[in-house]
DNA sequence: CGCATCTTAAACAGCG
DNA sequence: TCGCTGTTTAAGATGC
């Protein structure tokens, strides 16, 4: 029952993505600004105007990278090839921001890009909050003053007028409008600060006492979205500072009669601009709005049974909630929908609520939107804090005294250029992502499988030219797509529950790889995957299934009978050998794929295995090794390789010592003949020329160019 | 359309 | 008998 639905998933996942992509074609270049303008006619910004800022510049500067993007691969010293690869990046970058779903973006884009993304927005979106505290303090203020010349000259008047009669009472009257609007006043100052302490609580926001108060910092955590969320909804909990949000708006909304949440809702939604805020929704945008809200219906709920190979991206049903025992959005009682926090007693009258109170419709969707936010700000702050975690496990592993090598050619290598393009990508004036302080080479990366190219390339280059023992200890561990990825993302997949891009076959030869031993139990392959990715630690029947499926399946998986039992080998020549020679024909394809740019519309499966062959063509120049001939020839092929450079290790004693020769390179199926390592080793030569010739990236192609044959040749 | 790869599901057998 | 391990088959999805 689950294929079909999974299926059925998997199905309407491209039509709907097509089908978004080919109806609002508005607003290709200036359509992400209208958002700015919405409702702004006094200078003033609300949240709403905010948030709705915030997405559209996101949205822009993710249209605005892919642009840039496309038109670099395009671009310099480009072949007759330059066709395909630029295809995806340009159909996405053609698409309007408001076209662009944020899980696009999120497959589109990697986390640290997300992440880089989001808290340049996120900087000015604060900037603007600040500006907007303060003009509505400026105002109360404003306010507060009139009010009290008005009562003064009330005073007089009365005092006037009549000296003695209504005195009291007309005192009273505005001595009672004073207080609301010093209680206002307050009340926004509160909500200021509680911005910045949420900031603070959450530790997402480091602690800077002297700008915290002044300024909102240059990050926007969940919580402060969730206010703002609670500003916008409306929602009877957050009456207060509705009141106030709305109250405060006199220049631009005393008029404005609609409830806040089809203001919300047209701030939030990507359909169109709805000018008076009026609530508006024809039918066609019905259809998209289910479309959008089943996209990410499923995202959030992480209870049900997905299936891994159709986790491309739909749920597999829009009705999941409902045959759950337990519901995400209800627990201790109460309506765990954002702001709601209605009683109900039972699971049934819960649901009866839900259907009733949050409906499809604007406000639902503009607070899903919201919430959708709020995740990737979880997201994107989880990559940032991995990535910290990296740099400082690869700072820490190497020597003190060595100036961190590793990644600094990471953009040098495949990504140089792209690193320029990308940091143009970030509007002027606005502030780079913190990342690149902590990890300077990371702003960059383009999705997992991007990373891993690209590092891994790099580690060729520094690997075979000027890289000590102990670095190349170090980098052994990165140089492979699926050891950098993780070494990278480490910390992403141990708690996102995001699926790797990588096979089942591939991943359980890292992990066997990255044993001691070169050898595991099945369980201790159980046991890596749900160390190792927050993916596996569901679903298990499903993928340890998997896991021994594959084992028994691929003859590169060779169970060893051990004193203690069987456990599982790596044969790397079965492994070599299984690799689809398929992606050989279109270099420039694989490098789209690896870009990232291309994985949106393949399902996880498909993704992972074309990244794992992709990743494995532009890996394989840097596999020679000053080896025994033997494993030379047989290794330098690898396609996505930890093994390789694990020998290598291996041959510098300086790792493994337990590690038999034969055992790994030549456990059980000793049956290649040296024809066959001809094969490969002419394959592989040629696999690479065509990369080279068509790889878009000038920096690539040098790299290449240089590299290979001093390493080919050697 | 056929093929290859991958994922998922499931049946089955051997073993402790 | 049960659960784990390992093998095998089949179906479906996807791209070339």
């Amino acid at each position: 029952m689950m294929v079909e639905s999974a299926s059925e998933t998997i199905r309407t996942t491209p039509s709907n993505q097509n089908g978004v992509s080919s109806l609002s074609s508005q607003s290709d270049g200036g359509g992400g600004r209208e958002g700015g303008s919405n409702g702004d006619t006094n200078g003033e910004i609300s949240p709403v105007d905010l948030l709705h800022l915030q997405q559209q510049q996101a949205l822009q500067a993710a249209r605005q990278f892919l642009l840039q993007q496309a038109s670099g691969l395009n671009s310099p010293g480009s072949n007759e090839v330059k066709q395909s690869p630029v295809q995806v990046p340009v159909s996405m970058a053609m698409m309007s921001p408001q076209m662009i779903t944020p899980q696009q973006m999120q497959q589109i884009l990697s986390p640290p890009q997300l992440q880089a993304l989001l808290q340049q927005q996120q900087a000015l979106m604060l900037q603007q909050l600040q500006e907007y505290y303060k003009k509505q303090q400026e105002q109360l203020h404003l306010q507060l003053l009139t009010q009290q010349q008005q009562q003064q000259q009330q005073q007089q008047q009365q005092q006037q007028q009549q000296q003695q009669a209504g005195k009291q009472a007309a005192k009273e009257q505005l001595g009672s409008k004073q207080l609301a609007f010093q209680q206002q006043l307050i009340q926004m100052q509160q909500l200021q600060q509680q911005h910045i302490l949420n900031l603070q609580r959450q530790g997402l926001v480091p602690l800077q006492p002297t700008a915290a108060m002044q300024t909102l910092q240059q990050a926007m955590c969940p919580s402060d979205l969730q206010q703002l969320w609670k500003d916008v909804s409306g929602v009877p909990s957050s009456e207060e500072a509705l009141k106030q949000a709305e109250g405060l708006d006199l220049s631009t909304n005393s008029s404005n009669s609609t409830s806040a949440f089809p203001k919300a809702a047209s701030a939030h939604l990507p359909l169109h601009s709805l000018p008076n805020g009026q609530s508006h929704t024809p039918k066609r945008d019905r259809a998209r709005l289910f479309e959008w809200i089943s996209s990410f219906t499923k995202a959030d709920s992480g209870d049900d049974h997905i299936p891994l190979y159709s986790k491309g991206s739909q749920p597999p049903s829009s009705h999941h909630e409902e045959h759950t025992g337990s519901h995400p959005l209800y627990g201790h009682g109460e309506c765990k929908w954002p702001g709601c926090e209605a009683l109900c007693e039972d699971m049934g009258q819960f649901i009866k609520h839900l259907n009733n109170e949050h409906a499809l419709d604007d406000r639902s969707t503009a607070q899903c939107r919201v919430q959708m936010q709020v995740v990737q700000q979880l997201e994107i702050q989880l990559a940032k804090e991995s990535e910290r975690l990296q740099a400082m496990m690869t700072h820490l592993h190497m020597r003190p005294s060595e100036p961190k090598p590793f990644n600094q050619p990471l953009n040098l290598a495949s990504s140089g250029s792209l690193l320029k393009r990308d940091s143009e990508a970030y509007p002027e004036g606005l502030p780079h992502p913190p990342t690149s302080a902590a990890t300077p080479i990371t702003p960059l990366r383009q999705g997992p499988s991007v990373i891993s190219s690209s590092s891994l390339h790099t580690h060729s280059h520094s690997h075979t030219h000027a890289v000590g023992p102990i670095r190349r200890r170090n980098s052994d561990k990165y140089c492979t797509p699926i050891a950098s990825e993780l070494a990278q993302n480490c910390e992403f997949y141990k708690n996102a529950d995001v699926r790797p891009p990588f096979t089942y076959a591939s991943l359980i030869r890292h992990a066997i790889l990255e044993s001691p031993d070169r050898q595991l139990t099945l369980n201790e392959i159980y046991n890596w995957f749900t160390r190792k990715f927050a993916y596996f630690r569901r679903n298990t029947a499903t993928w340890k299934n998997a896991v021994r499926h594959n084992l028994s399946l691929h003859k590169c998986f060779v169970r060893v009978e051990n004193v203690k039992g069987a456990v599982w080998t790596v044969d790397e020549v079965e492994y070599q050998k299984r690799r689809p020679p398929k992606m050989t024909g279109s270099p420039t394809l694989v490098k789209n794929m690896i870009s990232g740019l291309g994985f949106g519309s393949l399902n996880a499966s498909y993704q992972a295995a074309l990244a794992e062959s992709s990743l494995s063509l532009l890996n394989s120049p840097p596999l020679v090794t000053p080896q025994s001939a033997h494993s030379l020839n047989m290794l330098h092929v690898g396609h996505d390789d930890v093994s390789s450079t694990v020998e290598q290790v291996n041959s510098n004693g300086s790792c493994s010592p337990t590690l038999s020769p034969q055992q790994y390179s030549h456990p059980v199926h000793v049956k290649e003949e040296p024809t066959e390592v001809v094969e490969e080793d002419s394959r592989s030569v040629s696999l690479l020329a065509g990369v080279t010739h068509s790889l878009p990236l000038p920096s690539d192609e040098r790299d290449l160019e240089e590299d290979l044959p001093t390493e080919e040749l050697e």
